[in-house]
DNA sequence: TCCATACTTAGCTCAACAGCTAAGTTTTAT
DNA sequence: ATAAAACTTAGCTGTTGAGCTAAGTATGGA
């Protein structure tokens, strides 16, 4: 199997901060981790209107937070939390590469340091 | 010295997100993590004009991704990796709370499994 | 002093977003 | 065969976002 065809969405992350830059979002997605669930079930703590939440829930499977699967006439939501470990991934490399400068950056100073007396 | 005076900003997640959400926000955030920057410095890859850079910045500026100060006529911009940290910790927390029910789930099915005989 | 540099402020445009209501559609239960 | 349940579609509204130009302020060098 080629690995192009598994790689369906690789993680968009404008479209993932996107998505969790809405508190109502990420409190859907919440509650979410304890467990799956139906939209009406999802909708009824936030009070919004259902097409609102729909589209809060299109959102999240569009960035790949949620996977959605259309049962009888109910449709079943439940968290993909690949994709947070995908989101992870970058905040790490910006922090590590961040570290990196600033260890070389220290290591030039204390070299300084030592110079200094000669 | 009390602890709620040194809390400043608390980060703000839906502040965060919405600066990340941004690709060119995104490549400002990693150039600064090469080291500290001017603004115009940090405009000129981009192609934008200065005006929409600035308000890139204070976009970032107000999500504690970045601090700025301005010496003279040049303004400097360095990362503030600690929000990045902040934001990795509640994404860790959501993936943690749905692998603490998911675990609950595969034991209580084991136990599922092993009572069947009986 | 004068001019260029480096922002900064003001204000405009167009697109995208979050919310709504009203009116479908499809299943399931009676 | 109806009717309720659970979405779904269409379309409207007010706000926010990203981009621009033009004009202003403040510093530093000649």
């Amino acid at each position: 199997m080629i690995l192009s065809v598994m790689a369906k969405h690789e993680p968009d992350l404008s479209l993932i901060f996107q998505a969790l830059s809405d508190p109502t979002r990420r409190a859907m997605l919440a509650g979410l981790n304890t467990g799956a669930m139906a939209v009406s079930a999802l909708a009824q703590p936030t009070g919004l209107a259902l097409p609102t939440v729909m589209r809060h829930l299109t959102v999240l499977e569009e960035a790949g937070l949620i996977a959605t699967e259309k049962t009888g006439r109910t449709r079943m939501c439940r968290a993909r939390p690949e994709t947070l470990s995908a989101t992870m991934r970058w905040l790490e490399e910006q922090r590590a590469e961040w570290e990196a400068r600033t260890d070389r950056l220290e290591t030039y100073l204390e070299t300084l340091q030592k110079g200094l007396p000669e």
